[in-house]
DNA sequence: TTGTATGCGTTATCAT
DNA sequence: ATGATAACGCATACAA
């Protein structure tokens, strides 16, 4: 693959028969100070145009912020299939709390790299410590887990939502997310509980599935039954929850991966003439900004989301502070919001959060 | 304020009394095949971690990626106060257009500024061509606007959803939208309509609302009463209709400026025992993911953000290829969804769209 | 009106 | 086992 071949100045230059320093003026618009003659100028800024002259942003950079006090890049690492709310707030609570007074001198910049799942290591500079300063990374799935666990990062890094050894990381209690579903569904006389999730498993969608099939099946008895849906929006939860209930297998309780696969569901569920939660109690998870003003209101977990990302940024702005320098877990507690669809059996009178 | 002040290699060399190329050796792993004694080893890591040593990017990229074949600069500048779908949106799109055969010659990183509403004139390097060699930007305010149009960004830039004087950019016809919006909600059979939209106004909502004032007028007799919400969120939607509803004013027909006010308005439709469409017709704008599944399903206009980020990006892409060269103006359509929120009146028999 | 020289921080090559 | 030096691309002070 043939990557695009930069001109420099200096090429610029001979082709022209002109200085560098010429070149560079005139680029700057500096002709004028610098008096260069209009015709010079034409003869460079037409040269330039045509040639596709694009000025180098690191060599920029390095002549323009030297004297000791350059800002430092902070990179965003996420996988394509992220679900796609994550990379706006994890850059949103970067600069949130790089304006911080603690941080203020903290001069830095973001960048953004995305990756296939599964294709990390394919990512430039990931390991040689030419792209970043320090990285915050997310949506990994196990082959690129691997992969981070065998090489070495030297940058300060903060692993959002996932274990790998040897680095920092911030998560959720997944596993307990997963078996509190469990009961809360239990709780509103659920015994036929389902869980719905995504084909793309992470390690935090794992755990909440695992601890999901524990409790469920100890619980009510039964092997909680598992629908699969091809992604994590609206239209993937609903069209995996039509056809499931067009299947006509038992359900009462449902469990979803995410907020989002929730509001498909409900759009299925009430197509089919049930109700929520009276038919079936439904519980998501991440406390989207929707879930509230759904109908009914959708019972969910904390927006884990928002203090991960929080917390994470504030780690990695530690470790760059030189305040932490072992590599450290932090773990975000999630805490249930109960809500209209689970509204039913024991669990009916709980307060209720809107 | 302080920013940090960066400590270099030779800072390190003079601090340890050891040259540079040994740090550089050290600190690049290099220990063994440069056959650095054990002791100086530890003595360069130590220091450099005490110090906080961070190594320059600017440099190791343009001393690494040199021989005419470095990555270019895309940035994305937004304001704080953009929807939070905006920067995932616009960076997604940026790497997956990128991935395109067309582009694959193109090779470029991304990052990403944000600025305060009004302050896009603080943004670093935004004049001098020191951060970017290309930008997209969106969510600027009129003062933004007029700061942007009386200097020169030197690089190839694309607006969003905005038109600045010599630049090019990639709008919808927000107006054109705002009437028909006026328009259905009318033939819905509301005479007396009602706009919800957020204090942060910019040019392509207060065209939006400028048209529907003006065809809601037109066609109603009345002029259109005006319901301001704090924000963009659902919640800002349900606080605002709810106190719109509590106050005892007429309604019949709404139009929001945003699929997340009109979810939010739902709510508080519901709550005070009204029925969507049979008592308000509702309209909302950009077709959300959720739009559709929720009850009832939402009219909306199509998901502009998709296309507009989508030709903004290809627009860049193009300047950057040198296929234009003079500010070009792209125009995107918005094509009104209808679905079962305005399913009365004489509009009732249209297509649904789920 | 234009060119030469220097240095930004880094790494690699070549000396020592 | 370590140091000196050149070069990456660019902008500027200074020279011509």
């Amino acid at each position: 693959m043939e990557k695009n071949k930069q001109v420099t100045i200096r090429q610029l230059s001979k082709k022209l028969g002109v200085s560098i320093s010429t070149i560079s003026s005139v680029l700057n618009n500096r002709q004028e100070e610098r008096r260069i003659s209009p015709e010079t100028v034409k003869r460079v800024q037409q040269a330039a145009r045509e040639i596709g002259y694009l000025p180098n942003i690191s060599a920029r950079m390095l002549r323009s912020y030297s004297s000791s006090s350059y800002p430092i890049t902070i990179a965003v690492l996420t996988s394509f299939q992220a679900p796609l709310p994550l990379i706006s707030s994890v850059i949103t609570t970067l600069q949130r709390v790089g304006n911080e007074a603690e941080y203020k001198d903290i001069n830095f910049n973001v960048t953004v790299d995305m990756f296939e799942a599964g294709r990390v290591k394919e990512l430039p500079g990931l390991l040689d410590g030419t792209r970043f300063n320090a990285a915050l990374i997310a949506n990994t799935i196990p082959t690129d887990d691997e992969f981070l666990a065998e090489n070495v990062i030297s940058s300060p890094v903060v692993f959002i939502g996932r274990d790998i050894p040897h680095y920092s990381s911030v998560k959720t209690v997944a596993h307990m997310t997963g078996r509190q579903a469990a009961d809360i569904l239990y709780s509103s006389g659920s015994r036929n509980p389902v869980i719905l999730y995504s084909k793309i498993l992470t390690q935090t969608t794992i755990a909440r599935i695992e601890g999901f099939r524990e409790d469920a099946e100890k619980l009510s008895g039964n092997k909680p039954v598992e629908i699969v849906a091809d992604g994590f929006t609206e239209k993937n939860g609903y069209e995996a929850m039509k056809n499931f209930l067009d299947s006509g297998e038992k359900i009462d309780g449902l469990y979803t991966i995410t907020d989002s696969l929730a509001v498909g569901s409900y759009h299925a569920v009430k197509k089919k003439g049930l109700k929520i939660p009276d038919d079936i109690a439904v519980i998501g998870t991440g406390d989207s900004s929707v879930s509230p003003y759904i109908d009914p209101p959708l019972s969910t977990f904390t927006r884990s989301q928002y203090n991960l990302h929080e917390e994470a940024v504030r780690l990695l702005f530690k470790q760059l502070n030189g305040k932490i320098s072992m590599p450290t877990q932090v773990v975000v507690p999630v805490m249930p919001v109960l809500r209209e669809s689970t509204r039913r059996g024991s669990i009916a009178n709980f307060e209720i959060d809107i």
